[in-house]
DNA sequence: TATTAGCACTCCTCACCTCAGAGTGCCAAC
DNA sequence: GTTGGCACTCTGAGGTGAGGAGTGCTAATA
């Protein structure tokens, strides 16, 4: 697995019983939710300094910017900073036993009907094991395969596009014409497109056919100006798709860390709006593995408190689309990374065992 | 417009004064959201009565249990059963006026490509008027007409189910085949069922095709072999369908009633789960009009504090669906139920134009 | 020079108190 | 039946003080 970091910052070096103090702090404060105390670092942190020694690191450690104190007497909290040194070179992931990578497999891999379906029941899937809220971003229409092609007279000015791809995927379309089509002229267009372009991605198509033979319009012949009037409206870029799926939001309200009720408001309206968690996923596209996001370095003011936990899938060696977590800044990194990465794995090993 | 009580119990008769002081009462708890008081109602409910004897007659009502006192100096609040004679008796609607009419029915009759499309963009638009939750419940497959099916081959024992239904709607089954057809002899099976079902509604279809001639089937020859087939996965009732769409949950936090974390997650996690809030609906399915749950009158823990009020949209004189929204019971009774209630009839009106 | 013990200090939390304000119930008078 | 008056109750805001946790600093120590 790689984490990349989406802002690398320099970071001083840090010897290594800081280093060991900061990874045990972050990890208790994990597990507490707890400012964490020189006492208890001096106690339990296994290294045998009096807490006095442990303070002055602290103080370092502060005026670094990798912790603060939430108030004079409370202990130290990490930062976002102090998070993201953690997670880049303090943090041991803990792989996942294959009697968990199987049970995640058995999940994953169920008949589905669509594209959609799927992609909940695996956002479904992250959320319960992580118990925070799984996204999974659906496979870009544009990136699919076109299988077949039908259409379907409706009435007068109305053609039913039928489009299978990646022979798994159906898509409709309602296509308003500007004269009519009977059946059989319907069936030639679709034999045509279906002999020219089984097999190709929908971008390919559409480039191919839209660009390329828009402009000698004038001089098709009438099988192709009607591939032409179907093409056109079937194969433009679908705005209906729903662009990602999100499951289980409702742990998020578990947290104290997001129990403000007007910030949850407002990252819910976020997980409806999609636009700027969108945006956010298309970085992760082409990242090559789990990219995380600490609090606000995301750029997205909503999610100050959480992080994201990211990984993108494919199917062979094309990217499709990116899955992950959003929960609580304070979260089990060395669990749900792994459970991220993995569940991106499987899902594209699924997607591959669908291509047939 | 018709409001029927879901649970009518036995009122006592009150006299006018108590029940001007009574509507008064909810109506200024419902503005101001804060326990009314004698002094208030004495001040302001227009009786010319003093404080003291407006206590009497607010003791009467505690009495009667349609009030409740938070704590001994509070003033009073309503209580369901409260609520519940207000909406019945005391409540005089302000019908909408033309100019609102018209934007909504702008709003809903836009061009969609699906039911669940309309369904969505419905919900939105009555969670954006009210400012409550919006819930729309899909037309149950069952009800709906059948125009065309057509029969894809994928792959050898793969075929595609496409059903047309009421002109609009367009739905996909991949259907498992015993042995592969082509696509003649599937194409034969589509003409058949066309010809036979087409304008029929799939409930009839499904009855006729499978109770009358399941039994008879070793007598079938090949070609209704194949419609049976077909037909036998293609009309099973659709568990994929969605059920109902919800929008503006978010609402739902900013009302102080509701402001306790663990219960609106309990009522998020019911709006995901669907199954309670389905059965509620169905309920109102045959209600003829608009219907009001208070509190836990529905039957429906998770809806402690909350009201839902529920119309039945249909086309022609047929019921498709319900939809409603869900709100604190303190809510603007006065407003929300004529929006649900034009909001269904204009509904079913697009949905009336739709059948061409 | 790095570590440590000791100590004064800060700040939070909690329990407790008080007090004003709002509202009630009841009673006696009208 | 209605009303004024009064004692009573409860809440919520504000204030106080003790206890505890944790810090920073300093001087002593290895």
């Amino acid at each position: 697995m790689q984490i990349s970091d989406p802002t690398p910052a320099g970071h001083p070096a840090l010897n290594e019983r800081t280093q060991h103090l900061l990874k045990f702090l972050v990890e208790r404060y994990i597990r507490d939710g707890q400012p964490v105390g020189s006492r208890t670092l001096s106690r339990d942190a296994g290294l045998d300094l009096s807490s006095a020694t442990v303070r002055n690191v602290m103080a370092d450690l502060e005026e670094l910017g990798y912790l603060r104190a939430p108030h004079t007497s409370a202990g130290r909290v990490p930062t976002a900073r102090g998070y993201r040194f953690f997670i880049d070179t303090l943090l041991r992931v803990k792989p996942l036993d294959s009697r968990e990578i199987e049970v995640l497999r058995r999940r994953i891999d169920q008949p589905t009907q669509s594209g959609t379906e799927l992609a909940r029941s695996v956002s479904d899937l992250l959320s319960g094991v992580t118990r925070l809220a799984g996204i999974v971003m659906l496979p870009r229409r544009q990136t699919m395969t076109l299988r077949q092609v039908e259409f379907l007279p409706l009435s007068e000015h109305r053609v039913l596009a039928i489009l299978v791809l990646n022979g798994q995927e159906v898509q409709n379309r309602i296509i308003q014409t500007r004269r009519p089509y009977d059946a059989a002229e319907l069936q030639r267009a679709a034999n045509y497109l279906n002999a020219q372009f089984g097999g190709r991605d929908i971008q390919q198509v559409r480039k191919t056919l839209l660009d390329e033979l828009r402009e000698t319009r004038d001089h098709l012949d009438r099988l192709m100006q009607t591939v032409m009037e179907m093409a056109e409206q079937t194969f433009e870029t679908a705005p209906e798709s729903d662009d990602y799926v999100v499951a289980g939001q409702t742990h998020l309200m578990q947290y104290a860390d997001l129990s403000d009720l007007d910030k949850l408001r407002q990252l819910f309206e976020a997980f409806n709006q999609k636009s700027d968690l969108l945006h956010l996923f298309d970085q992760c596209l082409h990242a090559g593995g789990v990219q995380i996001f600490v609090g606000e370095e995301s750029g997205c003011g909503v999610l100050e408190g959480c992080s994201v936990v990211t990984a993108p899938y494919g199917s062979g060696d094309q990217v499709l689309g990116v899955l992950g977590i959003i929960g609580p800044t304070r979260m089990a990194y060395d669990r749900v990374i792994p459970v991220v990465d993995v569940t991106a794995r499987l899902l594209a090993e699924v997607l591959d065992g669908q291509r047939d």
